[in-house]
DNA sequence: CTCCAGGCTTTAG
DNA sequence: CTAAAGCATGGA
């Protein structure tokens, strides 16, 4: 099954490389992209993009579709600051993703202190080695596991993987998820979800801010990471050097809809758009 | 060789 | 409370 949508909000390219996501490959014209359990292939000819899966209405929803984007992009320019009006401009076919909140939660832990072509190799190991191999019409993927079967994993089986010092992070991580589910989170508020997310080994306030604005669709979280505080020193003109401080200097100047202001300036930034 | 990557934990002051 | 050392790995 497929559908399509305008491509002027939805473009493939800004919307996976924007390192919201990493598991995802290019294939034919366009890429494989999985989620969960499930996969699509994502193809634009940059007027109408396609999604063909098994799970159309997951990923309509998974893409954000029924969000009003030329509302968002009309948002973030209306603060009238130049490197912004850019760069959501240039960035304007990205979309803040509703993804899966275990996979979220592993993925930006596995994510501190490395290069999103690492975290991806680490993270596809992970899947083919303890996924379920799937078949859907566009070839083969593997499934993310479940919390319970990388909390029965060893530290030694995510080194083995190139996961470094994270090792641990992962297994004890996996343990207490597998124990507790992620259920609960979904019911606290956006403070308190972020203050519950600090108290997992390998979450510190830039992971959290990651996992509540793509894992929880928490839209007025700001990931502040080396690129964001560089925009800051260089685009803003700031003198702080506390990335906390950093964090609640953009909350408060963007509010509400912060994240999404966040991904336009950190993707243009990032792929010098 | 050093420096850096979507930083966090631990320890010291 | 803040500051800084230590941490695995691979690419530039």
């Amino acid at each position: 099954m497929k559908f399509d949508f305008d491509a002027t909000y939805f473009n493939p390219r800004d919307v996976l490389e924007c390192g919201q996501l990493f598991r995802f490959a290019p294939h034919k014209e366009g890429y494989i992209v999985c989620s969960r359990d499930k996969a699509c292939y994502i193809f634009s000819d940059g007027v109408k993009t396609v999604v063909e899966s098994d799970y159309p209405e997951y990923f309509y929803n998974y893409f954000d579709l029924n969000r009003d984007y030329s509302a968002i992009v009309g948002l973030a320019k209306s603060f009238g600051i130049p490197v912004l009006t850019h760069s959501a401009e240039v960035a304007k076919g990205l979309r803040l993703l509703n993804q899966d909140a275990e996979e979220t939660i592993f993925s930006f832990i596995i994510s501190q202190n490395n290069n999103i072509p690492r975290i991806k190799g680490i993270i596809d190991r992970m899947c083919r080695e303890l996924g379920k191999r799937r078949q859907f019409a566009e070839g083969e993927y593997y499934t993310f596991p479940a919390a319970a079967k990388i909390g029965e994993m060893p530290p030694e089986f995510f080194k083995g993987l190139g996961a470094g010092y994270r090792d641990a992070y992962l297994s004890e991580t996996g343990r207490r998820i597998a124990a507790g589910g992620t259920e609960y989170l979904k019911n606290l508020s956006d403070g308190e979800l972020r203050k519950e997310l600090l108290t997992y080994k390998g979450i510190g306030p830039k992971v959290a801010d990651c996992i509540c604005l793509f894992g929880f669709s928490r839209a007025a979280n700001f990931p502040v990471d080396t690129w964001m505080e560089r925009i800051y020193r260089e685009d803003f003109c700031g003198t702080l050097t506390d990335r906390n401080k950093i964090n609640a200097y953009f909350c408060s100047l963007f509010g509400e809809y912060a994240g999404f202001i966040q991904q336009y300036l950190f993707y243009a930034k990032r792929s010098n758009l």
